[in-house]
DNA sequence: GTAGGATCTCCAGCGACTAGAGGTTCAAGG
DNA sequence: CCTTGAACCTCTAGTCGCTGGAGATCCTAC
């Protein structure tokens, strides 16, 4: 039987964010004391190390929800595959958006001359995208 | 003189998020007609499309008010120089980050393999991360 | 004068937590 | 057995950057 801090310690969930989790309908404890505290068990662990390992790779909360629920009902292939392809699509998409971002806000950037008497080159850079290069 | 809806048309940036905009005090309306409704002049125009660029390339809302400020008190270069590098450095860590998640998310996504009879190999990797090749 | 599109204000919601107030319970030491 | 103090409880509100809806008013063209 452990406490919510115990299960914070082992899986590094902090302790309102569990609570959270419980709120939402993720995480179901095994049980309360006397004194009205929660106690999980090991299925409760799993689970939540299952969580923890989902959003760490980015997975929003919704699709987890699924993902747990595919894997009590027995595994369906098909569907897990979808939502985690979907998902690295989406990564994949963030990547490349970001390093068009990237280009673009180092070579703004770059325009700054600071012992320059000149007004800043960053502020009008952002102030006329027409002198951007490519879109973003 | 400007209403609202061709300061939408114009910058790209819809009506909802101008007024939210003059609401936090990021911009202002020059003044309103008899029936209360917002006119703006060109000075806000520029200010918005400011704005707009900022934002898309990512910039904090509160990083923008400060570029903003900067820009009338007559710019001072390295604090500009500062908020974007810093912003930088922030869009170049959450690339490596995302390509980390990546590199992870596909090796989790090949090991499904719907033909197979065996429990999903998705959901087996999200439930075990000692599995995982490096950190994410 | 009227129709209907544009505008107004105010409030609530998103995702995924995080922080704080104010109170109770549990475990260890004396 | 009693006390201390860390851990726990519930509830509410805040974060960021919008977005959507309700219900009312305004502006413009016919």
């Amino acid at each position: 039987m452990l406490s919510i801090g115990d299960l914070s310690r082992r899986t590094g969930v902090k302790v309102p964010t569990i609570r959270y989790y419980e709120q939402i309908g993720l995480i179901e404890a095994q049980g309360r004391t006397s004194g009205n505290q929660r106690r999980f068990g090991l299925a409760g662990l799993e689970r939540l190390e299952f969580i923890r390992h989902a959003r760490d790779l980015g997975l929003p909360l919704d699709a987890i929800r699924t993902l747990l629920s595919l894997n009590e009902t027995g595994a369906q292939c098909d569907a897990t595959h979808a939502i985690a392809s979907t998902h690295l699509a989406d990564v994949r998409s963030r990547i490349s958006r970001l390093q068009r971002l990237e280009a673009e806000l180092s070579r703004i950037t770059r325009a700054c001359d600071p012992d320059g008497t000149g007004p800043c080159g960053i502020l009008e850079a952002l102030g006329d995208h027409g002198r951007c290069h490519g879109t973003h």
